[in-house]
DNA sequence: CACTTTTTTGCAGGCTTTTGCACATATTGT
DNA sequence: ACAATATGTGCAAAAGCCTGCAAAAAAGTG
């Protein structure tokens, strides 16, 4: 990886996430931490980053401080989407939904992965784009300002006519007598098809809306293969779904 | 291997990959490094890459990254920005490329504008996206990470399938010769289209690219109907596009 | 066609940049 | 205060870069 590379994917990653260990980069990208010092040092002398005692802050971090609930959850979404992160190997089609954790996904995935991301969702999409070394597909349809993904029949026919080897969803509620379940339609409809076109299914969510169910059923609970949360896979929340058969991580 | 082969075939390259390193460029060429690294020299003297120590980089890594460049004559682009908005009525269906100039554009259109507006330039979406008035379509296929718009036979398709009342391009060169004219196949294919669509195209570009060309041409001068730079309609600049024809705002 | 001129290429040697390591120092958290 | 981390400095190996040079190829020229 070239220096000046190396530098961009600092840069991102701070303006990404706020903030930026030396160690976790310098595993990351698999250099010394020396190196990642002096990458920062050089940075912040140019005025791209705040180096401090063991990493880095983004200028913007500056004077936000966040509501701790907000934090909270948004850590949730990190272990979540490290855990789904591990699930990608190089040379893998994956397709991707919408929302926040599907976001955080895509922010957690290592520079180093090389694999084709399919995706009608706006954000992940920008995310994907920032990726030195992602082949990224976008899926055209009508764009719903609410959930900022594409909707319609061509995305469905467009999903129909792919065979990704996984398909990672953020999903809104599960349980076991009603599935995964959701609240409109036309989402419906693309997650049902998204589900049919992939070999394997990755739920993710946070343990909140474990046990809940909304209106519209997507799918049985047994047609999905992994299921993950932020909590440990012993949980006992977890334990009704591991005897489902899905595999919870 | 000719030189110009040779430098043509290390341009594919870095667009392809965003990256290239100068020992695998001499190895997969058989060519000395110092050849290689005279190559690289001259194609970022022309602004075709950016030369780093070890390799070089796609311009596309730019905006990402480094040199906190402003964005180039920004000003005159929203100038022109302005102007082009002027030309967008209630209830149009809009077709956009991509580009710094058609981002400002998206940002010049009036909160009040209620309008469809369909473009494949990732960028441009997602400033329409935080409209509030505006319908967005995403033309959906493979993403282009140096131009950041998406690329292909299938975003080709959808647009023929697709008859706009207007049609706003940023263009690379202009000449009363040569027509519109542009460096990349894909992106000439995915003009064409766009311009045979239209029932009125609008060229939007900085002065200084007027009377220049490129090697692949577009359409010829006479092919589109409305060009807007940054100047004054009346500037003796413009007076030969107007003597052919073309409405110059 | 013979001759000059220009361009292109590879190579040698010296210089700079980059990077990891070791060691002394500073900072932090408990 | 003390242990654990993080930092800065100096150093050396490796990789990359620059300059000048000369041979080969290509392009002009009379």
């Amino acid at each position: 990886m070239l220096k000046r590379e190396r530098q961009a994917y600092i840069v991102h990653q701070v303006n990404l996430h706020n903030k930026v260990l030396s160690a976790s980069l310098s595993s990351d990208i698999d250099v010394s931490e020396d190196t990642i010092r002096r990458d920062l040092q050089e940075l912040s002398e140019v005025g791209k980053l705040i180096k401090v005692h063991g990493g880095a802050l983004s200028l913007a971090f500056n004077d936000i401080t966040y509501p701790s609930k907000k934090i909270y959850s948004q850590d949730n979404k990190k272990t979540i989407a490290a855990k789904a992160a591990g699930l990608i190997k190089d040379g893998m089609f994956v397709l991707t939904g919408g929302g926040t954790t599907i976001v955080e996904l895509a922010r957690a995935l290592p520079v180093s992965l090389s694999a084709t991301f399919i995706s009608g969702s706006i954000p992940a999409i920008v995310e994907y784009m920032h990726h030195p070394n992602l082949e990224v597909i976008v899926i055209g349809d009508k764009l719903s300002k609410n959930s900022k993904i594409t909707l319609g029949a061509d995305a469905l026919s467009r999903i129909k006519s792919l065979k990704p080897d996984l398909c990672f969803l953020g999903i809104n509620a599960i349980d076991l007598n009603h599935g995964i379940t959701d609240n409109d339609w036309d989402v419906v409809q693309l997650k049902q098809a998204m589900i049919d076109a992939s070999q394997k299914t990755v739920c993710l969510t946070i343990s909140e809306k474990l046990n809940s169910f909304q209106p519209i059923q997507i799918c049985k609970t047994a047609n999905i293969d992994i299921l993950i949360t932020e909590l440990p896979p012993d949980d006992p929340l977890l334990q009704p779904y591991a005897d489902a058969g899905i595999t919870v991580l």
